[in-house]
DNA sequence: ATGACGATGCACT
DNA sequence: GTGCATCGTCATG
Protein backbone atom coordinates (compact mmCIF):
# COMPACT_ATOMS: atom_id res chain seq x y z
CA UNK A 1 0.00 0.00 0.00
CA UNK A 2 2.84 2.58 1.10
CA UNK A 3 4.75 2.36 -2.09
CA UNK A 4 1.81 3.41 -4.65
CA UNK A 5 0.43 5.83 -1.92
CA UNK A 6 3.84 7.45 -1.34
CA UNK A 7 5.76 6.90 -4.41
CA UNK A 8 4.27 10.40 -6.58
CA UNK A 9 5.33 13.98 -6.62
CA UNK A 10 5.27 15.56 -2.78
CA UNK A 11 2.28 17.92 -3.47
CA UNK A 12 0.37 15.25 -4.46
CA UNK A 13 1.39 13.47 -1.30
CA UNK A 14 0.38 16.02 1.15
CA UNK A 15 -3.08 16.65 -0.52
CA UNK A 16 -3.71 13.20 -0.34
CA UNK A 17 -3.06 12.96 3.39
CA UNK A 18 -5.72 15.31 4.77
CA UNK A 19 -8.06 13.57 5.98
CA UNK A 20 -5.68 10.00 6.35
CA UNK A 21 -5.78 8.94 9.90
CA UNK A 22 -2.09 8.38 11.79
CA UNK A 23 -1.01 7.03 15.22
CA UNK A 24 2.07 6.52 17.21
CA UNK A 25 1.39 3.93 19.87
CA UNK A 26 -2.71 4.29 19.59
CA UNK A 27 -2.24 8.21 20.31
CA UNK A 28 -3.15 10.59 17.24
CA UNK A 29 -5.81 11.22 15.36
CA UNK A 30 -7.14 12.67 11.82
CA UNK A 31 -4.19 14.71 9.76
CA UNK A 32 -5.95 18.36 9.08
CA UNK A 33 -2.24 20.41 7.48
CA UNK A 34 0.43 19.20 5.54
CA UNK A 35 3.04 20.53 3.85
CA UNK A 36 5.40 19.24 0.63
CA UNK A 37 9.14 19.38 0.59
CA UNK A 38 9.97 18.29 -2.72
CA UNK A 39 14.00 17.00 -3.64
CA UNK A 40 14.85 20.15 -6.00
CA UNK A 41 13.47 22.92 -3.71
CA UNK A 42 15.69 25.11 -1.84
CA UNK A 43 13.56 25.05 0.58
CA UNK A 44 13.92 21.46 0.97
CA UNK A 45 16.33 19.98 3.83
CA UNK A 46 17.49 17.30 1.24
CA UNK A 47 18.03 19.97 -1.00
CA UNK A 48 21.99 20.80 -0.28
CA UNK A 49 22.27 16.54 -0.96
CA UNK A 50 22.80 14.03 1.84
CA UNK A 51 24.15 14.31 5.22
CA UNK A 52 23.89 12.34 8.51
CA UNK A 53 20.62 14.29 9.70
CA UNK A 54 18.04 13.74 6.75
CA UNK A 55 19.09 10.42 5.09
CA UNK A 56 15.69 8.94 6.37
CA UNK A 57 14.95 11.62 3.14
CA UNK A 58 16.78 9.52 0.96
CA UNK A 59 15.82 5.75 2.15
CA UNK A 60 12.27 4.11 0.70
CA UNK A 61 8.66 6.01 0.79
CA UNK A 62 6.82 5.59 3.69
CA UNK A 63 9.65 5.99 6.07
CA UNK A 64 9.64 8.78 9.24
CA UNK A 65 11.63 11.41 8.58
CA UNK A 66 12.24 12.97 12.31
CA UNK A 67 14.28 15.92 12.71
CA UNK A 68 14.84 18.55 15.52
CA UNK A 69 13.91 22.31 14.47
CA UNK A 70 15.62 25.26 16.61
CA UNK A 71 17.20 22.93 19.31
CA UNK A 72 14.30 22.21 21.17
CA UNK A 73 10.93 20.73 19.40
CA UNK A 74 10.75 17.44 17.14
CA UNK A 75 8.80 17.56 13.50
CA UNK A 76 7.87 14.88 11.88
CA UNK A 77 7.57 14.10 7.90
CA UNK A 78 6.58 11.45 5.77
CA UNK A 79 9.59 10.36 3.11
CA UNK A 80 7.91 10.61 -0.47
CA UNK A 81 8.36 11.16 -4.27
CA UNK A 82 9.38 9.10 -7.47
CA UNK A 83 12.89 10.07 -6.74
CA UNK A 84 14.65 10.61 -3.73
CA UNK A 85 15.07 13.44 -0.96
CA UNK A 86 10.86 14.34 -0.85
CA UNK A 87 8.62 14.64 2.08
CA UNK A 88 6.01 16.13 3.68
CA UNK A 89 5.66 17.94 6.61
CA UNK A 90 2.94 16.56 8.98
CA UNK A 91 1.89 20.01 10.44
CA UNK A 92 -1.37 19.48 11.93
CA UNK A 93 -3.93 16.49 13.46
CA UNK A 94 -7.27 16.65 14.82
CA UNK A 95 -6.81 14.85 18.45
CA UNK A 96 -8.81 11.81 18.19
CA UNK A 97 -7.11 8.65 20.45
CA UNK A 98 -5.06 8.90 23.33
CA UNK A 99 -6.48 12.39 24.57
CA UNK A 100 -5.56 11.97 28.10
CA UNK A 101 -1.69 11.21 26.96
CA UNK A 102 -1.74 13.87 25.14
CA UNK A 103 -3.19 16.75 27.49
CA UNK A 104 -0.39 15.13 30.07
CA UNK A 105 2.42 15.39 27.43
CA UNK A 106 1.32 18.76 26.67
CA UNK A 107 0.47 19.92 29.95
CA UNK A 108 -2.82 21.53 28.48
CA UNK A 109 -6.60 20.17 28.21
CA UNK A 110 -7.83 22.56 25.22
CA UNK A 111 -8.21 19.65 22.32
CA UNK A 112 -7.47 22.47 19.81
CA UNK A 113 -3.71 23.33 20.90
CA UNK A 114 -2.89 19.56 21.07
CA UNK A 115 -1.67 19.15 17.94
CA UNK A 116 -1.74 21.95 16.49
CA UNK A 117 1.35 22.45 15.13
CA UNK A 118 4.33 20.58 13.78
CA UNK A 119 6.21 20.99 17.32
CA UNK A 120 3.33 20.29 19.33
CA UNK A 121 2.09 17.23 17.54
CA UNK A 122 5.27 15.59 18.18
CA UNK A 123 5.22 16.30 21.76
CA UNK A 124 1.78 15.09 21.93
CA UNK A 125 2.42 11.72 20.20
CA UNK A 126 5.92 11.39 21.61
CA UNK A 127 7.65 11.08 18.24
CA UNK A 128 11.71 11.57 18.96
CA UNK A 129 14.71 10.69 17.27
CA UNK A 130 14.38 7.37 18.14
CA UNK A 131 11.51 6.94 15.10
CA UNK A 132 13.53 8.60 12.81
CA UNK A 133 13.36 5.97 9.53
CA UNK A 134 10.75 3.75 10.74
CA UNK A 135 7.37 2.91 8.42
CA UNK A 136 5.10 5.13 8.88
CA UNK A 137 2.48 1.93 8.22
CA UNK A 138 4.30 -0.78 10.54
CA UNK A 139 3.96 -0.45 14.45
CA UNK A 140 4.57 1.50 16.59
CA UNK A 141 3.13 3.88 13.71
CA UNK A 142 -0.23 3.56 12.42
CA UNK A 143 -1.48 4.83 9.26
CA UNK A 144 -5.07 4.68 7.04
CA UNK A 145 -5.43 6.95 4.51
CA UNK A 146 -8.74 8.96 3.94
CA UNK A 147 -11.90 7.30 3.43
CA UNK A 148 -13.10 9.95 1.07
CA UNK A 149 -11.42 12.89 -0.75
CA UNK A 150 -11.45 15.62 1.63
CA UNK A 151 -12.45 19.24 0.52
CA UNK A 152 -8.54 20.97 0.50
CA UNK A 153 -7.43 24.27 0.83
CA UNK A 154 -4.01 25.90 0.26
CA UNK A 155 -1.53 28.21 0.67
CA UNK A 156 2.03 29.35 0.90
CA UNK A 157 4.16 27.66 3.41
CA UNK A 158 4.97 29.14 7.02
CA UNK A 159 8.11 29.78 8.94
CA UNK A 160 10.55 29.75 5.84
CA UNK A 161 12.70 31.97 3.94
CA UNK A 162 13.41 30.32 0.22
CA UNK A 163 10.98 29.27 -2.31
CA UNK A 164 8.72 30.72 0.91
CA UNK A 165 6.34 31.25 -2.44
CA UNK A 166 5.45 28.45 -3.64
CA UNK A 167 1.70 27.45 -2.23
CA UNK A 168 2.62 23.94 -1.04
CA UNK A 169 0.81 24.74 2.60
CA UNK A 170 -2.65 22.39 2.81
CA UNK A 171 -5.48 22.16 5.19
CA UNK A 172 -9.16 20.93 5.33
CA UNK A 173 -11.21 23.22 4.93
CA UNK A 174 -12.90 24.41 8.06
CA UNK A 175 -10.90 22.42 10.53
CA UNK A 176 -10.51 24.04 13.79
CA UNK A 177 -7.45 22.34 14.52
CA UNK A 178 -5.28 23.53 12.55
CA UNK A 179 -1.90 25.52 13.40
CA UNK A 180 -2.83 28.52 11.65
CA UNK A 181 -5.90 29.69 9.38
CA UNK A 182 -5.16 30.03 5.24
CA UNK A 183 -5.29 33.60 4.11
CA UNK A 184 -7.87 33.90 1.43
C1' DA B 1 37.29 24.26 17.29
C1' DT B 2 34.01 27.55 16.28
C1' DG B 3 30.14 30.25 14.45
C1' DA B 4 25.70 30.96 11.91
C1' DC B 5 21.30 29.48 11.33
C1' DG B 6 16.77 27.55 11.62
C1' DA B 7 10.21 23.53 8.01
C1' DT B 8 8.74 26.54 16.20
C1' DG B 9 6.21 27.62 20.26
C1' DC B 10 5.28 30.41 24.07
C1' DA B 11 5.12 34.45 26.99
C1' DC B 12 4.22 39.02 26.89
C1' DT B 13 2.76 43.91 25.07
C1' DG C 1 2.22 41.51 16.80
C1' DT C 2 7.11 41.12 18.85
C1' DG C 3 10.99 38.85 21.34
C1' DC C 4 13.48 34.98 22.49
C1' DA C 5 14.89 30.37 24.32
C1' DT C 6 18.09 26.62 22.91
C1' DC C 7 21.08 23.22 20.49
C1' DG C 8 21.94 20.01 16.55
C1' DT C 9 23.76 20.36 12.10
C1' DC C 10 26.74 21.91 8.71
C1' DA C 11 30.35 24.86 6.69
C1' DT C 12 34.64 26.81 7.55
C1' DG C 13 39.48 27.40 9.55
Amino acid sequence: MSATFFARHPVDVARALIGARLALAGVGGVIVETEAYHHEDPASHSHGGRTARNAAMFGPVGRAYVYRSYGIHWCLNIVCGSDPGSAVLIRAIEPTDGLELMRQRRGLSDPRQLCSGPGKLCQALAVTREHDGLPIDHAPFAFAPAASSAEIVGGPRIGISKAADLPWRFGLAGSRFLSRPFPK
